[in-house]
DNA sequence: CAGAAATAATTCATAAATGAAATATTAAAA
DNA sequence: TTTTAATATTTCATTTATGAATTATTTCTG
């Protein structure tokens, strides 16, 4: 039966996949506007969606460790510098996080343990932030349950595939 | 002159972009972290990367109508649904925000007039969204300025090159 | 059909993220 | 060198997002 007030948007055997709807929708947009960009919405709908997806599924995979997306991308950050060091600046544009931010995470970081923060010598407005040894050994746990997050997500694509993807997607940022 | 407690983790001339220093930390830890996917993980912080980038273009241009990404991202939703009605759960999963934040988001924009709420009639659980005229014309005079900052990102790429990867990324959700 | 399970939306307490402003220090310009 | 401007970090108030629990309704199952 059809109601009066509100229909599904598509029929559910036209539901490929989690995007479908979201792509069913820009393209009903493309038919109202005219001039209307579909490829460009397109992409950056589906960036949106699969960030949002690999969020989730890393926050899965990091719970027991009682941390989130954002805490172990800092980890990471932090655990791939050249000489074991950071700054909460360099951490801010190494993770997109805002220097406020980046503070407060650190916080909670040097709480449990995973990190140490000091003055810098060098220059004195600066801090400096290193992880500790028990931050390098969660670090190195939590790595294979995060490489699996990443290959239900990645796996479906060969090496090529994925080089090609990520060139394409980095010139976007020329 | 280099210092005791920190030094930058690049040479100043070998930042390519944006994606550079990430890009640099990732192999770091590649070297680090023996089976370390490298691939798999480039791809995913480039996504996160060009993600905040675009929100963040996104929210520059909304500013002055007083939206930001998420509001916005609920209007065009709203404005491509077929019928052009939409559910809170509809919402949800078209947007990616929880439907408990989608409830304060209408309740938003409800408040400033773009859209209308009332029960639906065919089932009593459900709430029925739609845009107010007010709504619509506000969504159509925001896009020249949105096409324009996904311009700034996309317009780097073919047409042919934006299918490709849109496709590529695709297959990741299958 | 009755009871149980599932779905839809919301409220409320809490967590996470941001912007504006403050402080300290360094670098640049006059 | 003095003053000015820029950078680095933090604090605090506010906004935004989440999870847990609640209420209402519908669907499923025996």
């Amino acid at each position: 039966m059809i109601s009066d007030d509100h229909n599904p948007g598509m029929p559910p055997d036209l539901h490929g996949d989690s995007f479908s709807e979201v792509e069913h929708r820009i393209e009903v947009t493309r038919r109202r506007l005219p001039g209307y960009p579909l490829d460009h919405v397109r992409l950056a709908r589906l960036i949106t969606h699969i960030q949002k997806l690999q969020t989730e599924l890393c926050n899965e995979v990091l719970k027991p460790f009682e941390l989130n997306f954002v805490t172990y991308t800092a980890l990471m950050m932090m655990y791939g510098s050249e000489d074991q060091t950071s700054t909460p600046s360099e951490l801010s544009s190494a993770t997109g996080e805002k220097p406020t931010n980046v503070t407060r995470i650190c916080d909670e970081l040097l709480r449990k343990g995973l990190i140490e923060r000091y003055p810098s010598t060098s220059d004195r407005r600066r801090v400096v932030l290193r992880l500790t040894a028990q931050g390098e050994r969660l670090v190195e746990q939590y790595q294979p349950k995060i490489w699996e997050a990443m290959d239900q997500l990645y796996s479906k694509l060969s090496k090529a595939e994925l080089q090609q993807v990520t060139s394409l997607l980095r010139r976007t940022l020329a």
